[in-house]
DNA sequence: ATACATATTTAGGCTCTCCTAAATTTATTT
DNA sequence: AAATAAATTTAGGAGAGCCTAAATATGTAT
């Protein structure tokens, strides 16, 4: 194994602003306000001020003055890294210690901020090169590059749809737990048997067996990939 | 999996320190001087100073003015809980992930400072509960007691004395690699079969098969269990 | 016991990351 | 368009953890 050093330029505050930054920006497309920042990682608006004002003048993101923030691709790859790093975390501790996917993720917010390419290098190959973290996020390669994989929210489906459950919109623990009770898998084939035009909420035949009815937000938030359209 | 959770009330540093004053009382058995502590953490002495008055009052460590600190029992429970997750950690790098046992000192260091009681007993279990880590170190237990061994420098062995190696009382790079390179490993079996008075090297036999001189340097780094003396 | 060398502490200061309060800008309502 | 509300920035400040330079204490050699 030889490897090279992997030095540290970046701070932990600053990773966090910088994933932050980035999730934000997946969630709505757009610019990120300093409130949303502020409340994302729970510090006084001003304070977000001040710490953007820094990593704009180091070029991670660019910064337009009470418009908000964007990532620079020196930015980019960074989060994407630390995202990266968090999701073959969670894939290790669910699959080889044990947790459950809804306990996974204060520890690897923790674990995603250890420094060493070797490290995550070797992680990555003793996981077997996983696609995806537990809740169906995917994995970016050590470049940075995300797999294209069309999957899109149930409740875009139609009556009659045959899908595969691939990933979760929200990724609370009651969201997560709901799922767990009412065992719903990653995996799992969902059959849209039909959607009450009323609440669309959708009746739905799960691995060909049991049927379950799955409210509005439950389909909102549940990721599918499309296997027969009829 | 229920478990109560951790509250972070000791620093990055705070921990650094406490584990610092461990290991460096450890090697001399006296308190623990300002300098050394300096030079262990390559801080400088008056940084020490302040920082020592600061976790002393916290009671941490009692601290004589210009004679130097000892652990208190709350900070030796600390200090211990850090080097038994440096210690487990080592075991999973060396084990599960393949690097070497000169590889995974620096990452350890990182990994030390995750905090999860939940994470660490799972990862205790993943690892079978090991009694030491990759340098034969000893994994004190949750509560922080240590199994004696009974372990001592070779050079304090007699001619004739069948031994089995344990560990290593010295962890520079440059030894370990020495010892991999002469393909001696943690449990080899060592027969003393001559030692040279004038410059205490020590002839031995490994395992039965190959005959080896090791310097007067190198049998005072290495510790081991006697199997049989005659 | 005195003089010199070494170790330790004190004093003052710096950077990082956060805060509150006040000022300013932007958005919304009427 | 003016008034009000909400978001953002500025100004001033704090604690943690580090530094250098100077002062003091301790240890050593003569």
């Amino acid at each position: 194994m030889t490897f090279v050093k992997t030095t540290k330029m970046t701070s932990l505050t600053e990773e966090n602003y910088l994933k932050a930054i980035y999730k934000l920006h997946e969630k709505t497309g757009a610019m990120v306000s300093t409130s949303s920042l502020a409340e994302n990682l729970q510090i006084n608006a001003a304070s977000v001020t001040d710490f953007i004002k820094k990593i704009a003048a180091k070029k991670l993101i660019s910064y337009e003055k009470s418009k908000g923030v964007m990532l620079t691709e020196r930015g980019r790859i960074i989060a994407i890294n630390i995202i990266r790093k968090h999701r073959l975390w969670e894939v290790w501790l669910v699959n080889n210690l044990g947790f459950k996917w809804d306990e996974v993720h204060e520890i690897a917010e923790q674990l995603e901020h250890v420094i060493s390419d070797e490290l995550i290098e070797q992680l990555n190959k003793h996981l077997g090169y996983p696609k995806a973290d537990p809740h169906g996020d995917l994995i970016p390669d050590a470049k940075g590059r995300f797999i294209k994989t069309g999957s899109k929210p149930l409740i875009d489906c139609k009556k009659g749809d045959k899908v595969k459950f691939t990933g979760v919109a929200e990724h609370s623990n009651s969201f997560l737990q709901y799922l767990t009770k009412s065992n719903i898998k990653l995996g799992d084939e969902l059959l849209v048997e039909s959607i009450e035009e009323f609440d669309k909420s959708f009746q739905v035949k799960i691995n060909r067996k049991e049927r379950k009815l799955l409210s509005k937000d439950v389909v909102k938030n549940l990721l599918v990939v499309i296997e027969k359209r009829y």
